[in-house]
DNA sequence: CCAAACAAGATTGTCAACAATTTCGTCCGC
DNA sequence: GCGGACGAAATTGTTGACAATCTTGTTTGG
């Protein structure tokens, strides 16, 4: 049995290096557009060059960092423009994934999405706007696993890794949780009603105005 | 100038080896889960194994070749569920592209589509199935051009490249061409009357055909 | 005769040094 | 004082060799 306390060399170490890195992105901790040296990463996380450099091959393919020739990687940033073109590909796609929840989930599955609603509703009353992200978040992930849609779910996954700025900036938002409050708890009524179209109907109208809101 | 006629070295021979690579899978040169030994890869093509391993990481990333540890590489085979649930996302996305392209194509563009009904309609009276399948695929191409939607494009990209093997054994098929001309044609219908809600139904009816048709 | 262990071969994963490229500071000529 | 060119430092890209791992064929004991 290796010693795992100290990954520093090779066997899974661009694995860790790869999770570490995007979460150290997907965090803030690095500033956007920041330049990532390759040694400096590999000095930071114990970890060989090599590694690093498989991990930032990988992050570029996720879209996460962006990579030029003989010139290195930054984080990438996504204008608003981009912002919204992509929540415009998660309208559709988490659309699908509620029609597909609504035939698919178990019904133990809906008294989950029910209890959720209820808290999102007393973390509203309650003016937490960090617990109501979450369990936002959690929302969105859970009607996604009930679906079963493999594919979309991991379109989806790639896509949010790259929005998580401008998601965080817009939960902030003073009356931005009272807003969509409504529209969430009508997408678990609707999946819950096990009504597909009517459940698409509902992520759509969430998330155009989720749009609305980006464009300030 | 380096002589370009035999790349065999790491400039930019990565670039050629993928491309090699991943048009010798979508053509079927490789016979489903068939091994990729890098060492062969790299003889067959003239380059280094460091160049073939990247390629192949890549292709990885695209869906196109699966990767064990340890154990190496192989074409991906896509399960006719798998089939299913990608056009699922496919009919989706395409469906935004086409509302997009209904408000943002050109008149120009419009043009070009309902050119494009005609000698898709001809190709049918003629009897011509793979002229057939080639002006569909431009045609979906086109829309998605039209539409200006990078994102949905890059992952469209990705999701029909996983599905070349289904979709030509389903262009084959008796019949099929007359069933699909009329949704075609309403689409570029729809497309032209700048009626995104229409086109973006049109689309969905389409392609839930086109499941259909999947499930055999 | 069969099963399990063993060994040889093949294949992929990793690393450290070297080469190529870019960037930035400095110097020279005008 | 200013523009362009040269050179050094920094950074990434590539190569070849070595190590770890898996597969396959053979042998040995029951």
């Amino acid at each position: 049995m290796p010693k795992e306390a100290r990954p520093s060399t090779g066997e899974q170490a661009k694995q860790h290096a790869l999770t570490q890195l995007r979460q150290a992105i997907l965090q803030g901790d690095m500033a956007p557009a920041q330049r990532l040296v390759e040694n400096e990463l590999a000095e930071q996380f114990d970890v060989t060059r090599a590694s690093i450099r498989a991990a930032l091959i990988d992050l570029a393919a996720e879209g996460l960092v962006e990579r030029i020739r003989n010139r290195g990687s930054r984080v990438r940033v996504v204008t608003v423009e981009e912002a919204v073109a992509i929540t415009e590909c998660r309208m559709v796609l988490e659309g699908l994934c509620a029609a597909k929840a609504a035939v698919a989930a178990s019904d133990e599955q809906l008294t989950e999405l029910t209890d959720l609603g209820r808290a999102m509703t007393k973390a509203v009353a309650d003016g937490e706007p960090v617990t109501y992200s979450e369990l936002n978040s959690e929302l969105h992930h859970k009607v996604r696993e009930f679906s079963g849609q493999q594919t979309a779910v991991a379109l989806l996954e790639r896509l949010n890794a790259q929005l998580v700025r401008h998601r965080f900036q817009l939960a902030l938002r003073p009356g931005r949780p009272q807003q969509s409050l409504s529209q969430h708890l009508a997408m678990i009524e609707t999946i819950t009603a096990r009504d597909p179209q009517a459940a698409e109907a509902a992520v759509r109208a969430h998330l155009t105005s989720v749009i609305a809101a980006l464009r300030d």
